[in-house]
DNA sequence: GACATATAGTTGTTTAAACAACCATTCAAA
DNA sequence: TTTGAATGGTTGTTTAAACAACTATATGTC
């Protein structure tokens, strides 16, 4: 209603998301001359599996906001890299557990320094207040957003 | 350096931009609630010809940040629903200047409408105060990556 | 004017997202 | 216990992003 904040050249880049999508590339682009060579899409579900080893399908989809078909095809896609392994549960012989391998275990640490550094770039000159804001706004989005606007 | 703000689980959706991704989402959706059948990537180009019509594949690249073959398979999208068209500039061959059908010309007040509304839903219960500093947070990150970290 | 270089756009390939349709297994209710 | 719904996952299709390699035109320099 009167909450309308955004003149036209801002409402476009608000929705589209030029900062977080420029921070996916920065990340893309220091992976490459690290020379790690995976994509940010599969740096995110080694991430969740980095905090727990061992999760199903379904567990990455909601960890990842992604939907079963993408996380099926990361899945096989980091399988073919030799970075995780399928299991089938034996409990519920519908799940796929999903194991880091040793190798993908060895690329944490790296990853995950150079994810901060890249996230120190994007940040420089940003106080620590207007940080704590943001990212309540990112939160309050994201929370606003999630229940279906049609029930 | 010890400006590390980011605990893990934040760390991953920063970068990963969940927010804006579930705006890009709900955006995508309440078009086809609409009966608007355009990707949000197909607006995205709309809305910077809406605001100048008869620009260049280049001048698209840069309102939109993308490169030039995604500019040119999105044009071509768009000229398949016959939205937009492509005219060989006289000053120079190699340009083309984009400009909108009528039909695209009609579809601006309703998406943009939408568009407004979405941000809206997204916003919900966000101070003015917080929107401008997530607003210069975002376009300092933006501003902080835009220059190639090795020149 | 000839040649190198820059600019504008296209094509090919890989990766991924979204959505619909589908199969297999499990669970719940009659 | 059988049947119907829910859950977990896969496959097919369309759209798009990123990157490299490419063509055509324009420009600048000798």
């Amino acid at each position: 209603m009167s909450n309308n904040q955004f003149k036209r050249g801002e409402l476009y880049s608000f929705i589209t998301g030029k900062a977080s999508t420029a921070i996916a590339r920065r990340l893309q682009k220091n992976f490459k001359q690290n020379n790690l060579d995976i994509t940010i899409e599969q740096w995110s579900v080694l991430y969740h599996l980095w905090k727990e080893d061992g999760q199903s399908q379904q567990q990455l989809c909601d960890a990842t906001f992604r939907d079963k078909p993408s996380i099926t095809r990361l899945v096989d896609n980091l399988e073919k890299l030799q970075l995780v392994k399928r299991v089938a549960s034996k409990d519920d012989r519908r799940i796929n557990m999903i194991y880091l391998s040793k190798e993908a275990q060895q690329l944490q640490e790296q990853s995950m320094e150079i994810a901060s550094q890249t996230l120190n770039e994007a940040l420089m000159g940003v106080t620590n207040g207007q940080i704590e804001i943001a990212k309540e706004v990112l939160q309050k989005v994201y929370d606003n957003l999630k229940t279906p606007s049609t029930p």
